[in-house]
DNA sequence: ACAGATATGCAAAAGGCGTTGCATAACTTT
DNA sequence: AAAGTTATGCAACGCCTTTTGCATATCTGT
């Protein structure tokens, strides 16, 4: 649930109990590891309550992520695909980069990996909901095309993430734009 | 586990039973849906016998879909990336739309994706294990490299069989071949 | 400050997971 | 065919999920 702030006090009272235990938790543990149960005990509330709100707990976790969307989408307002490639991957892996550990967190627990995908597709959405077909693509290619384009970018993101960034981020930008955007036929040397 | 067929005959029967009726059940329900419970009703076995066998449902999936890795390694054995790059993704559709409607449900059970990154590894894996980083390639960009490949493929599998197969499969293949290879900076016309 | 609305807590229930110890059944070996 | 091995069934357990009806506490509007 996204508080405007105009609900009741007990409402964001509690929805802010669980929200606020629940990314402390994303931080101690991986996302498997915790129970309603337990989550309910931290946050001094009833199972019941937190039912109220959220039907599973795969649900908080959307809702957390998804908050990550939005400025995204406000920070690429305006580009567009093909031709703006180039800066979209900047923006992508630049701005995840920033997101600090509870982002990591919740992408590492790989065993929720729908969501990424979702996350990727909503991230784009935000942004293209409005925008036509380029010309000279048909509907199909261009839904390849941008499927894609998320997929590797946040695959690539992630397992980066898992490797402990050992590769410094402009490094990271530079061979994923020369990869997606030149093609996978390209030798080295 | 795997039957060698050497096993005690009670074994074999157990095994047997499980698999059977849990592909029966996946072809019936998306596979959250599927318990241990009712699987082991359904296969007239105990539940302590089911997890004698395999410590969870998910183990008993992923040796279901790794099967499905061992043949599609067998026929695409000696190619390599990037070189064959185009045959490769050729036979990966290919290979894929004739495995019949078991394997599309358990890929379109999107919800396990963490188990066709998987699938997409050790598909790679059984061919490449012994396969040296190509000459000009750092080992991060070859990482990058096979990541943003394998990806590709299966998502767009995944996402061609969402949307019921409306495209032909080689233009399925030569869409995605186009879009891998060259790059997404491409435009169309 | 009061009345009405409504969110929360509590307790209990049904159902699934995963584990245990033990008796019995089925299999293999000789 | 008997002896020894080993897989299965059974019953019960502790734990977690998700839902329910109802009583109580807390909020909001006036």
């Amino acid at each position: 649930m996204i508080l405007t702030g105009k609900e009741d006090m007990r409402i964001r009272k509690t929805i802010s109990a669980i929200r606020a235990n629940f990314e402390e938790m994303l931080l101690e543990m991986p996302y498997e590891k915790i129970s309603v149960k337990a989550l309910c005990e931290r946050a001094m509330i009833n199972k019941t309550t937190f039912y109220r709100y959220y039907p599973t707990m795969d649900d908080l976790l959307e809702e957390v992520l998804m908050e990550y969307a939005r400025p995204y989408a406000e920070l690429t307002r305006g580009m567009r695909y093909p031709d703006d490639i180039e800066v979209l991957i900047h923006s992508f892996m630049t701005y995840c980069t920033q997101q600090g550990p509870l982002f990591d967190a919740i992408l590492s627990s790989g065993a929720y990996s729908k969501i990424m995908w979702k996350l990727m597709d909503s991230m784009s959405e935000e942004r293209d909901h409005d925008v036509k077909i380029p010309e000279g693509w048909t509907e199909e290619e261009w839904q390849l095309y941008l499927t894609h384009v998320n997929m590797s970018q946040i695959r690539i993101y992630q397992k980066w993430v898992e490797g402990g960034r050992s590769v410094p981020v402009e490094r990271m930008v530079a061979m994923t734009v020369r990869l997606v955007c030149d093609g996978a036929r390209i030798r080295r040397k």
